[in-house]
DNA sequence: TCAATATGTCGTTGTACGACGACTTATGAA
DNA sequence: TTCATAAGTCGTCGTACAACGACATATTGA
């Protein structure tokens, strides 16, 4: 599964939850968070901290990992982000001038 | 690389950014928050909401996936966690859920 | 029918966070 | 040396958030 939003990460949460037959209560009594919080967190709420996600995925079963990607940014607002082959060179090469 | 804390997001932040030759200057602006924000998410920041989080590494052409992870909870007080087979089985049983 | 459970939502409150600005240190170039 | 950039830190302030408690719906079982 890959994950881009705060959606993402609530399905996920939820899926699992589920698969293993746990209730809103009881996973929050787990991870040590109130109950509305993993209500919220499941419909992806954009705020919640990252570290509490981790430590729910964790209870959850569920591990995280990176992975290099090749082809950034899809579909956001996110960015003009991709990678900027020209800039990157550019900074490197002069270190110092860009010039903002 | 397993992700399972804030610093490991912090690290990857970093190592990345650092990768593409990018300052946090200019990464703030192209993920929109503020140079402060990448210094501690960098950092390992706990608190930092995980919608910033994932901009931030899809910006910098990161994606991150989840995996079913057969050993949870290895270094945390995070929990007893794991997966309590029983309670699940006794839920289920209760439930007749299938449901899903 | 009523009762219990699960989930969602609504106020309130204290706290933590993020933005902004400025300062400091370190490094490298002119 | 001086100047510019990069990175880290501090103080302030407005806002968002997480916890708590309570209530509203289903849904299921007795």
């Amino acid at each position: 599964m890959r994950l881009r939003t705060p959606s993402d990460i609530g399905a996920l949460i939820r899926e699992r939850r589920r698969a293993l037959g746990l209730d809103q209560r009881t996973l929050a009594l787990r991870v040590g968070v109130s109950r509305q919080w993993i209500v919220e967190a499941e419909g992806g709420k954009r705020g919640a901290p990252v570290g509490l996600v981790l430590r729910t995925l964790e209870t959850l079963g569920v591990g995280l990992r990176a992975g290099e990607d090749a082809a950034p940014a899809p579909g956001g607002r996110t960015v003009g982000a991709a990678v900027d082959i020209d800039g990157i060179l550019a900074a490197h090469r002069r270190k110092g001038v860009a010039k903002r």
